[in-house]
DNA sequence: GACTTGTCTTCCACTGAACGAAAGGGTCGC
DNA sequence: GCGACCCTTTCGTTCAGTGGAAGACAAGTC
């Protein structure tokens, strides 16, 4: 997880990002002092950036005596053309699995070693999962990660390979075993886990390929339990994928 | 639209800034000198501060040539509470109208004088409609717009109600015209347009509130003809904005 | 009441990071 | 060949940015 900065940087402009860094998914409001240690700035400092940035458009807001991301960085964000891009042209597919399916569904692409969840669809009764949109999961444990993974260049899979974490009992630590289920994800085009990533929830995953074949996101769906009805979701998911990539123009 | 920078300011943040903000909805990729001329910055300047941005996490990236806002930022700016946690919350709402009423599905915002968009629902054959999640519409030419300008401070109202932009023949420009409708929006609890916006598009939408009672958002659809059963949408539309406010905590 | 511990904010003298002019390369199209 | 775009690098000057120190306020604790 998380986990660069690394390089000093004395430059301003990584100060301020440093301080923008501070913030996280476990860290959505911070202090002033809290951002500055965070950021590794000195408390002044720290005042003064975080002062330019409030004053600005928004980009950082007090709410209640802590510092949290404003809206000008939300939008800002949104112009992200391969994020948001991918995020539209899918939608309405997700909306048809959903509807075919019930299931939670995700829309996921690979960053770097981990999955980075792109969009979530969700009803009212579904099975809680812990992706949120914009955050990373391991790609080992999760339906879409193993797919991302089977696509994924030597180099990024012997990475994954060598450090699998144990996240629930059920976790497949053993590389070998892994790198089975990879190559049976090319022979079959699809994915599944069985409460590999959280107590209860089971979930089966495809490749979105574009027009030249290559694999560019993943696309899910948690469920409770797999039961025999795994090749009706399979279908229907690659029904959504095949739309998704033919609109995909690339 | 748009519109602020002004203030020179001679930081180095509000270079970093400036640079951010030479991105918008209608140029999502830019050269170096564009950015350059767009922030007011030298070219070797920008050059220095773009190479930073791109050396950090992927805050902009090269894409073909052109900068495009990268992943690192999109991220971030999903940490944003109010934004990412209202749409969160009022997602699987969301799923329910679509279900009920197969039209394009809006949750917005007021953000000073415009409407921002914080989530859209659609699906393949819903009416093609200009509004995309994060971007801004005006208030006086939208459902959701009439309804959040209809619960908005005086102030806002008046500014808005001053600068009635014509948009399709069928926008309402006339002050007084407005200010009835505005009224009845309080009275009926719920908002229309017809083909104000864009032509072949009307429009339905409800307040959302918070347990206060105070007005956060806007629930709304677009469809393609005000028929008769506007009364069913208007009744979807409230069930769900009660949904959402129910959940919202505060 | 005074004392601690936590915020945030302001001041100011020193210094080194950021600036832009100018020049070096790359790649198009004519 | 030329011109018109791009992007990148170098380099000396200068002014913006830095952090120590001290002030201001609020919430506990004794």
């Amino acid at each position: 997880m998380a986990g660069n900065s690394a390089e000093s940087g004395i430059t301003v402009a990584s100060r301020v990002l440093a301080l923008l860094g501070s913030f996280d998914p476990e860290h959505r409001a911070l202090t002033l002092s809290e951002m500055a240690r965070r950021a590794g700035l000195s408390l002044p400092t720290a005042h003064r950036l975080v002062s330019e940035l409030v004053d600005w458009g928004a980009v950082v807001r007090r709410s209640s005596g802590k510092y949290v991301i404003g809206r000008r960085l939300w939008d800002l964000g949104l112009l992200s053309p391969t994020q948001s891009g991918l995020r539209q042209v899918a939608s309405p597919f997700l909306h048809d699995i959903y509807g075919a399916t019930l299931a939670t569904v995700h829309l996921a692409v690979r960053d770097e070693l981990d999955v980075l969840y792109l969009d979530r669809l969700s009803g009212h009764a579904s099975v809680p999962v812990v992706s949120q949109i914009g955050s990373r999961l391991p790609l080992h444990a999760t339906g879409v990660g193993k797919v991302l993974l089977a696509y994924a260049p030597e180099d990024v899979q012997t990475a994954v390979l060598s450090d699998l974490t144990r996240i629930t009992p059920y976790t497949i630590t053993q590389p070998g075993l892994l790198r089975d289920q990879l190559r049976r994800v090319h022979r079959e085009g699809y994915a599944t886990t069985v409460e590999e990533m959280s107590l209860g929830a089971c979930s089966v995953a495809v490749p979105i390929r574009a027009s030249n074949g290559q694999v560019v996101a993943a696309l899910g769906i948690v469920v409770p339990t797999l039961k025999r009805d795994r090749a009706r979701l399979v279908a229907a998911l690659q029904v959504a994928a095949q739309g998704v990539g033919r609109s995909l123009g690339v």
